[in-house]
RNA sequence: GGUUCCUUGGCCGAGUGGCUAGGCACCGGUCUGCAAAACCGUUUACGGCAGUUCGAAUCUGCCAGGAACCUCCA
């Protein structure tokens, strides 16, 4: 291939030639969900944009291992200090076991994620899974003397870290200014300093969730889920560190610091990170309560949507933006895309009933390299569906019988298609087995419209009118052509 | 207040110095009994001001508006 792979990478804050540290295997690690809600819109967008990583890794030829973890403990819900497990909250208010919420909200993920087409990790390690090894990952950092002990609580110092290293590197965040500005306002805390984040808390009487430790019966602070289980299975380097721009600070940054702490050197190599789904222009999150769950999308009931989505229109939009753009949702918006959608596949549909020439006189040759450069250039996956809208112009023009296509040329567009639309944008084909039942379907409605034609040949228009109307009525498109009719149902 | 980033045509959204992005919508045409679909064509851009340059949506500065993260206050 001509152009080799560029990643923009956030700590370098430019794109890079991405090149394995260890070929052919690539490792990735990407922050997956906190499961104690249903999945919105907001958590299809990294799950997507690594998806998509993560097959055209593959289709390069890679051995990728894929990472994404599932927080079911630790994520605190308001300050570090006084903050509640957000699992534990939601358990006590409904009653319920904490892993029962675990695997209540984890199926429905799945479930949701499966119908994105996003294909499942090669690891999906849970953070309640792997308190040992974030113990052990406590105590190097102790030794390292990077972090200390108050009241039954493991906090990193900040301050005494920053001293060695660079503390902010990912965020671009001054620590010092920081340090000097807030010192003076901290002499409650347990904490030496508000920037120090709590690597072990001791768990309040109260609290469900909690462990054994030598420090206390508690349970480990958020940003130590990934390094301990992002070392655990990629190692202590690795390539590529995945998750939305909204952790790169604190959540990534103190990524960095406990790995430099504990093991005295970065472990990352690459750092990505996707923009946000925006919402009137605001982040769409849990917090500001201003999401759309995709079961909503699906289903359409939300006062914003006006009518039901699919899964594939709802991934057809976010790859329409880049993954470092935010990507304003409308409703608006989402029609465009489910319409443009139905437009590339039914000129992949039309392929199928192209008839080659012996010459082409449309342009074939360079789309799949166009393709490939843009995949190449940061994963730019809008400019690969332009050149695929680009296809499909090429596809409706021979069909139309103003243009012709050699039998090499359609060939090619059919293998473009299904490499790049369905293997690495991962669309899927319009579901095909055709049921006994469907089938008696489909020829009921030929009927139908066989009758229709007859009425077009006595001139019957108003009969004629009557059959496409009422169809038409009922959801289905009628086309009529040379030999006949052709007709869909739009769902 | 701090750090980072953004502002493209009716809507979405690419594009980092000169070359039509693309989709949706709209309008005109071809086709059709009329439509639909498709095809062809047209129209609507680069937040504002100044600067650099032969040339700027693209670089620099200022201004306006917006966002993400953080901080403070509540």
């Amino acid at each position: 291939m001509n152009h080799p792979l560029s990643i923009y990478n956030t700590l370098k804050r430019k794109k890079e030639v991405f090149i394995p540290l260890n070929e052919p295997y690539v490792g990735i690690y990407v922050c997956g969900p906190t499961v104690y809600g249903d999945a919105h819109l907001g958590h299809a967008r990294p799950a997507i944009t690594f998806d998509l990583l993560f097959r055209y890794l593959q289709h390069l030829g890679y051995k990728v291992r894929y990472v994404r973890n599932i927080t079911d403990v630790g994520h605190l819900e308001n300050d570090a200090d006084e903050g509640e497990d957000k699992i534990a909250k939601k358990a006590r208010l409904e009653q319920l076991e904490p892993m029962e919420i675990v695997q209540f909200y984890l199926n429905r993920y799945h479930k949701a994620m499966e119908a994105l087409n996003v294909l499942p990790p090669s690891i999906e390690p849970h953070a309640s899974g792997h308190i040992i090894e974030q113990i052990e990952f406590i105590k190097k950092i102790l030794e390292a003397g990077y972090a200390y002990e108050s009241e039954g609580s493991i906090y990193f110092d900040v301050e005494k870290y920053n001293n060695d290293h660079h503390y902010g590197k990912l965020s671009g965040r001054n620590i010092e200014e920081l340090l000097n500005t807030t010192r003076a306002l901290d002499g409650q805390s347990e904490k030496r300093n508000s920037v120090d984040f709590a690597l072990w808390k001791k768990a309040s009487p109260e609290h469900i969730m909690h462990w054994p430790s030598p420090w206390s019966e508690g349970f480990p602070g958020w940003h130590l889920e990934c390094s301990a289980m992002g070392t655990k299975y990629l190692g202590e380097e690795f390539d590529i560190h995945g998750g939305g721009m909204d952790l790169l600070f604190p959540h990534h940054e103190c990524e960095i610091a406990q790995s430099v702490a504990a093991l005295g050197k970065e472990t990352v190599k690459h750092w990505m990170h996707n923009n946000m789904i925006t919402i009137n222009g605001q982040k769409m999150g849990k917090s500001l309560g201003n999401f759309i769950t995709l079961d909503q999308f699906f289903s359409g009931d939300h006062e914003l949507l006006t009518q039901p989505f699919s899964a594939m229109t709802i991934r057809f939009f976010i790859l329409q933006a880049h993954y470092r753009s935010t990507v304003d949702f409308s409703s608006e918006a989402l029609v465009a895309s489910e319409k443009g959608l139905l437009r590339l596949m039914e000129a992949y549909e039309n392929l199928n009933k192209l008839a080659p020439s012996s010459e082409s006189t449309v342009e074939v040759k360079g789309i799949r390299e166009k393709c490939y450069e843009a995949m190449n250039d940061d994963l730019n996956s809008p400019i690969v569906i332009s050149h695929l809208f680009d296809a499909t112009r090429s596809i409706n023009t021979v069909l139309s019988g103003t243009a012709t296509i050699s039998a090499e040329d359609l060939e090619e567009l059919k293998a473009v298609f299904n490499l790049f639309l369905f293997d690495i944008l991962g669309m899927t084909k319009a579901e095909q087995g055709a049921s006994a039942n469907t089938e008696a379907f489909g020829k009921a409605i030929d009927l139908l419209l066989n009758m229709r034609i007859e009425a077009k040949a006595n001139k019957d228009w108003a009969l004629a009118d009557k059959i496409r109307n009422q169809l038409t009525a009922l959801g289905f498109e009628i086309k009529d052509t040379k030999d006949g009719f052709e007709w869909k149902l739009n769902s």
